[in-house]
DNA sequence: GTGAAAGCGCTAACAT
DNA sequence: ATGTTAGCGCTTTCAC
């Protein structure tokens, strides 16, 4: 018998309460008051399992101590949204890393969770190998992996966010909920839409089209209806009125290319973009039609992601606070899980920034 | 009395198999035996069982389940970088979705972990709300949330990845893992800086610079040692070889002003970039000065992101298969997991994509 | 101040 | 084919 330890130190991280106590001479219980800090432990006997426990490389199992807690730490960050049009996109990275930072700093960590077909038929998407229904949703929410989840709005009328809410999970919506007893962080996109506008016209410009986000988007439709209002009440005129599908640069291509195809020559003096991106792609389509931006026509996009400084001419563009946005998620959807929920609707404000696109 | 049942489905998602098997007239093993499609159990009451399941809305306890069973169906992305350096960019976006959208269709969730101070004192930035002294690699790893972690490599040397095999985790790197008994996934960097080169100098080009990555990066390294090496073999002068901050593009505009503002002229004529960001902020240099790209001098980038497509000149560059690089290290991840570990090291190829910023 | 015991929700022998 | 029993690792009354 050459070692007066049982089992040394064989595997690491694998120590269990119940060892430490053994080890320490203690009881399980005085353990574990240790290990939570409770105030009614004699101090050498602190001590000695503090002791113990750094010895052995003693870690809580966080699994055990959920299910004892109900807590897990974990909170979902759950995009419906296929998995291609998260990849290259610059807005989610950045909601992405925003939501991360934030929970990381109070203890918490993010479970990205992208969810298919945002619209339709989500529950045939099976996620694991068991063979119960699964209901994507349902499987996540309802695991009691997760506190609770950040959900981002993506196609109107979407019950995800209401869904997982009535599955008994906090839920924040990043964007608008369908339902607004749901509690939700946003940005102003109708007054950005406004702002954008407004700028242009300030700038000269009368004959304006708007090359939004997808009709079924409903920050798109915001802008949309700011820019709207913003033209009749200046007295601007709205040319034309596209769509792009989505908020990417092919489709603001694609949009602007199937815009100027139709009529001879460009017949208007400013484009308001539903994103950076979809304007970088009608910049193109201009560009490539040889009509000078800002001279012959200002652009201004929505978000201020990087590449807007970037671009030549640097874009315009109403800056939306991402950042923020995804912080304040974070720590209402903490909140609520902790037992303050704020049934609220957050608007953030929006800032237009104005740069080389627009006159 | 008015209700059958006790209380009919006030806690939706809240039912626990215990109630399930209460409703239904079985024992708990049944309705767990249904609930892990176990043949034994009769067709009649494996339906009754289900209905009730499905009345009752009954989702299994995830975090029993782990605690029982041991694994959790979480793996983590570890990302030992801060977060503002992550926000933007594109590469980790492409990383993380990748990872994302491979570990969902295998049935698990990604839980990513932004580690700060990837050389330093990682142990004194406290995550959680405890007074342990928390590393926070233990506390993340050992806490058996997560089944494994893909780890990115960032700084070389970095014991991270070792440190987090080390308590008993499963690991994969992305990139180059400090120690080569780590598995890991990684592209040629090697060669795709020898491919810059031999492209460059392909196109008549015979002085070129390097304006790579951070000298403490391992792919930065194994690139900029490509194409020195290239440049030696085919006889073509490497004028400087400077390193970018990060591979952002302001490190790289940075790293090309600090260049040109030494000499009074541009004497060369080929950039390799250590990626695509990098060869933007050289080339808006390049651009400021007047310099024509590819005319004057030709640039290649290295990553293939979105953006190359889009700049103007499109940008030649050395694509990586980032999505595949993600998906790889998830699969052997899962397959480490699930029992076949294989400490071997994956290199995927690259390939030079020829466009408008080369001659 | 400390320990004994019960139990969180689930699964897996081991009976029957 | 089904039920009984014994835990997984931890926290938490409740006694002492």
């Amino acid at each position: 018998m050459p070692d007066e330890r049982e089992r040394p130190d064989a595997e690491p991280g694998r120590a269990t309460l119940k060892e430490v106590a053994r080890l320490a001479g203690v009881s399980r219980s005085t353990t574990s008051r240790v290990l939570n800090d409770h105030p009614s432990v004699r101090p050498d006997v602190r001590a000695r399992v503090q002791r113990v426990m750094d010895e052995v490389g003693y870690v809580p199992d966080g699994v055990a101590r959920s299910l004892r807690g109900g807590r897990s730490g974990i909170i979902g960050l759950v995009i419906p949204q296929p998995p291609a049009t998260v990849f290259g996109d610059a807005y989610f990275a950045a909601l992405v890393g925003a939501v991360v930072a934030t929970s990381q700093g109070d203890g918490c960590t993010v479970a990205t969770v992208l969810v298919d077909e945002p619209d339709g038929d989500r529950g045939t998407r099976a996620i694991g190998a068991s063979e119960r229904d699964g209901d994507l949703v349902e499987r996540l929410a309802t695991g009691g992996l997760l506190d609770g989840v950040v959900v981002t709005a993506s196609v109107m009328g979407d019950p995800l966010a209401a869904d997982l809410r009535r599955a008994g999970l906090h839920v924040v919506v990043v964007g608008e909920p369908g339902d607004r007893s749901i509690p939700s962080v946003d940005v102003d996109n109708h007054g950005g839409g406004r702002a954008a506008v407004e700028h242009l016209v300030h700038g000269g410009r009368r004959r304006l089209v708007v090359v939004g986000g997808p009709r079924t988007n409903a920050s798109a439709r915001s802008r949309r209806a700011g820019a709207r209002e913003a033209a009749a009440a200046v007295g601007a005129t709205v040319v034309a009125d596209v769509a792009a599908s989505d908020f990417s640069v092919d489709s603001g291509r694609r949009a602007m290319a199937d815009l100027v195809a139709a009529s001879d020559d460009v017949d208007f003096d400013g484009v308001v973009a539903g994103s950076d991106a979809i304007a970088f792609g009608a910049m193109k389509v201009l560009h490539d039609r040889g009509v000078a931006v800002p001279d012959q026509v200002g652009v201004v996009g929505f978000d201020d992601l990087a590449p807007a400084r970037l671009a030549d001419p640097r874009l315009t563009t109403v800056r939306q606070p991402i950042e923020q946005v995804g912080r304040r998620a974070v720590e209402r959807l903490l909140d609520a899980v902790g037992g303050n929920p704020a049934a609220t609707r957050e608007v953030l404000e929006v800032e237009l920034v104005s740069r080389g696109s627009t006159p």
